[in-house]
DNA sequence: AAGCTACTTGACCGGTCGGTAAACTGTCAA
DNA sequence: TTGACAGTTTACCGACCGGTCAAGTAGCTT
């Protein structure tokens, strides 16, 4: 953590690593600044709470999001079913990231967020909910094209399966959390196809 | 909340309803004796701590799921896939109860707590997995009787398909939650038997 | 009446919470 | 040289946290 630029930087550095791995009340506004490498009274130069501060850390994290997994899981590029392969594929990797940093499988930042705070900060809500609909339009895309490639039939409900496809997901993140185990997600790819209607064999 | 009968019993009514809407860390040892009408001091004579409470409170909880969805949804008296369609619709209907009653859908208290607490609270996390283990077990055991008579496939691998109804529901029950919106899980049983390879057309 | 037990109460503990205020430091421009 | 300004530091605020304690009260047994 020492080797960021400025104060704010390293102050959302550490907000993003110790909020996901240990949740919103769990860490204090003293803790955060501790780790920073910066004294309390800092804190309030740069943000105005520490509901601010997450907020901006979750900003932080959804443009990461996407750079290390929207960017090469959505690739036009990748026939479209496969990017759904990646997309979880990627999901995996970046939990066993998460453990080998931390000991801990972390889950999905969001979904962490949005269960503990979703009820009582309408702001942290809010984004949360918009990268879950972000989540799901990139779903919904891929499968409109897999659709018009003849990969998928026509019937399918590609609004109503994008969002199971993110549920699946989340649940699946949720369970690998509480089993502290990152690979609950091996191949899980293809079962996130079933959601699809896609037949592994 | 004045109804009950002693105050234990009130102390883990507060406890049920109040963590799993605000979550573990927003509601104080305070909070739970107001609104169960007892004074702090006695509190702590009928539970050791807040996390003992928190624990009596999940095992309780636990008895009454397995009565109001267990029992009605795993009865052997219906075909085992209608079995997972009813599990879905009575999910469907708690969450609808749950926001008449408290204007949130609170979504599943389990996974509320696996998310909020799984990586710092050892027996909260037992706990939980236990319960998932037991929901597991019986869709395992659901999609064993479809596959014996007939309505599955030979070759799906239950414990998987299994794992992934588990999380499919908890997923659907985040994005209920995060929405506020419990008509989020209307339907979503036929999505649901997609994990299993059934087709609704 | 005595004594035990279950339960209740209010005062209190040290510690931490998120947040504030004011003084101070260094840098850089006018 | 002065002043403005970003950033830092220390001390502090009231409120609340989970938890303790000793005294008291009611009901039941003997």
């Amino acid at each position: 953590m020492a080797i960021e630029n400025t104060s704010r930087e390293r102050l959302l550095a550490s907000a993003k690593i110790l909020i996901h791995s240990r949740g919103y009340a769990d860490v204090g506004v003293q803790e955060l600044c501790s780790h920073a490498g910066i004294k309390k009274g800092s804190f309030y130069h740069f943000f105005p709470s520490k509901q601010a501060l997450t907020l901006a850390a979750l900003d932080e994290m959804m443009g990461e999001i996407k750079q290390r997994v929207f960017v090469p899981a959505f690739s036009k590029e990748v026939p479209p079913l496969e990017r759904i392969r990646r997309f979880f594929r990627l999901s995996h990797v970046m939990q066993c990231d998460g453990k080998l940093e931390t000991g801990c499988v972390l889950g999905c930042s969001f979904g962490n967020l949005a269960l503990e705070l979703g009820t009582r900060e309408e702001e942290i809500r809010t984004a949360i909910e918009g990268l879950f609909a972000l989540v799901i339009a990139n779903f919904r895309e891929t499968l409109e094209e897999a659709i018009a490639i003849g990969d998928l039939p026509v019937g399918i409900d590609t609004d109503a399966t994008a969002q199971a496809l993110l549920a699946f997901l989340e649940g699946i993140l949720m369970i690998a959390k509480n089993r502290n185990d990152p690979d609950v997600l091996l191949g899980q790819e293809e079962m996130a196809l079933r959601l699809c209607r896609v037949s592994k064999d």
